[in-house]
DNA sequence: GGCTAATCGAGACGGTACGTCCCGTCTTTAG
DNA sequence: CTAAAGACGGGACGTACCGTCTCGATTAGCC
């Protein structure tokens, strides 16, 4: 939390301090009006009058649409948290679980605006594009489930655990981008397709 | 050809015809602005501009940029053509051969800009989601390969040829979106994930 | 009639010839249009539109919104018919008739607008001022009653009929330029500015 | 130059004040192009260039072409001043040396075109007519000058003026109306119009 | 009766201007 | 020194008409 503020604070200064009010207020606007009408559409200044504050704020403190979606993602204000593949049974049943999740908020009809959003937004903020990518669960989280699953041996420790990450995630990506609304059921067809079919018997 | 005619010419009309050299002026010009300044930045005005055209010609034809761009694509302007994977050697070999180009040819430096272009545009319309897709692999082609793998035996029946296509095309999807300069050499990795790793010995 | 015709009719030809359902077509649009929303707000292709007609029919016959209206006021359709002064009394009696009745046409609200796009499309087209001045009077009815006042001698021979005519009519376009609702019995107040006060006793 | 001021700078508000700058050079530029184009032919577009200004900088401060005109005259751009009748001999020979000035502008080749734009302006625009009849010398300065005749017993008390001031006025205005070119010396006819023949001997 | 021309409706075309929205910057007053 | 308010020069939007042009379909005098 307190690396947070340091990010926007700044240390030594003189006269007023940045108002803590006004960037929850851009935030949230940003937040709602990203949801309410897609990346594109929004614009600073519709967030700086639905926040009740000066556009100059906006630009005072950050450089772009981009920046600012990438720090609602930050904050958690637009994805509800990140999405971690649980570590309780085998590894196909721990990753279909996870996907199964995922594609199913994804499709929702309710969420697909909003992640076509946030790829618009990563097209042209690499931050944002980081942040997705890691809220999706390759960049780290995803990487230890397999990593561990090559330590117990589920995996044989020649398995490209990044290039299996990717794979999961660009697919769910896909199915974004194809506005594809794939049946969670999919989930274990998509972890088929990296770990082989269920062997019969 | 003719066929491709037909889609833009009413067969019943009244009136002038519409202009072919029009037509072919704005998609060149689309095409080459795409190229120089990405698709955003990219404007109807600058379209008709460079195309020596009337604003309102283009607004006739075409309802939006993503409109246009995909067309574009239809017209292999923008896109070489259709990557398709060989069928010359083992699964394996062919598919390693096609994401090998591919991967080369998408983070290639004077593409990326041109890469991310084309999802932007893909996100705002759905036809050009589609072509791309297409372009890259998935729809048919690549399925086609899988299946015929199928049928020689090289995949078992219950593989998810689907799945697996999407998810070698959403990798690489992936990595336009993450802006990584991938090794060409990575596509083997990505096979292998999708494949299993190579069977000593 | 036969002349009139003739302005728009050509002698040898061979082909089609003009279509009167076409012109009178055009003519009546004009005028709706001209009524409903005024000079400026009229446009060749809403003409075109109203009367079912190809937009070059009208550039074929008419070169240009001036002419198209200047036409429709020689046939009548814009103004009731020329305001003729009547020669039944005293000139003062005569003249004050015939700008009462002017006076009360013109100002009227229904007619205000007609009155301003009128001399709007004078403004443009000398053809529409000419014929609006003559329908007014000046040119000749209202100078030939004046010209019979100083025959019968109630004017003096000295007396600058067409300046007289001239100062009437323009006060008239006077009161339409500036909206002003004139009361009908200021009639006898602007002839007594010409003849002078009437004599008491 | 304090109430000009007034006119256009609120007393409270936020934010920057209105450029003075900007103001003027709309201005100007709307009187050069006027001058030179016509009224019609002006356009706004035209003005925002020509002043080296942003469109949205004119329509926040005017809301048509007809009140940039009026201001323009309001601010004594367009026409020299107001045209006062002297009151330096007998009423017949001011209101002529008044009229003969006027007929010799508002007749010259060099202003016949602007004249007639200001009457498309002013029936346009209630604001741009009031401003040209009162410069033109009816509203005030000419009945004062007839006033002041009834007063010394030039003209009898039952004497018009209003009527006698419209109708000079009013004949002024048709002369540009029908583009008559009307020489200097008629000044003297239409004085007689309204004041009667000059008696003889 | 076929040929030739002109007219007609429809509407595409290259353009100009419209009036609006937003951009990112600058200027002012308040705290 | 921050903040709100908002004016500024600028660029693009999507629309309305301009006047010209190009179609296929009539229509009418002429061989």
């Amino acid at each position: 939390m307190m690396d947070v503020v340091d990010t926007y604070r700044q240390t030594a200064h003189r006269g007023a301090v940045r108002s803590e009010a006004s960037r929850t207020a851009i935030l949230g606007a940003t937040t709602r009006l990203v949801l309410e009408r897609g990346y594109d559409h929004l614009t600073i200044e519709g967030i700086a009058t639905e926040a009740k504050v000066g556009k100059q704020t906006v630009y005072r403190w950050w450089p772009s649409k981009g920046a600012l979606v990438a720090e609602c993602m930050l904050e958690g204000l637009l994805l509800p948290a990140e999405f971690l593949p649980p570590t309780t049974g085998t590894l196909r049943d721990d990753l279909t679980a996870w996907l199964r999740e995922l594609l199913g908020f994804v499709t929702a009809p309710a969420n697909d605006t909003l992640m076509r959003s946030l790829i618009a937004a990563a097209i042209e903020n690499e931050t944002v594009a980081e942040r997705l990518n890691s809220t999706l669960g390759t960049s780290s989280a995803l990487v230890n489930r397999l990593t561990l699953a090559v330590a117990v041996g589920e995996l044989p420790s020649s398995a490209p655990v990044t290039e299996i990450s990717e794979s999961l995630v660009g697919a769910l990506i896909l199915q974004i981008l194809t506005r594809t609304h794939s049946d969670p059921d999919r989930a274990e067809s998509f972890v088929s397709a990296v770990l082989g079919p269920v062997e019969p018997g």
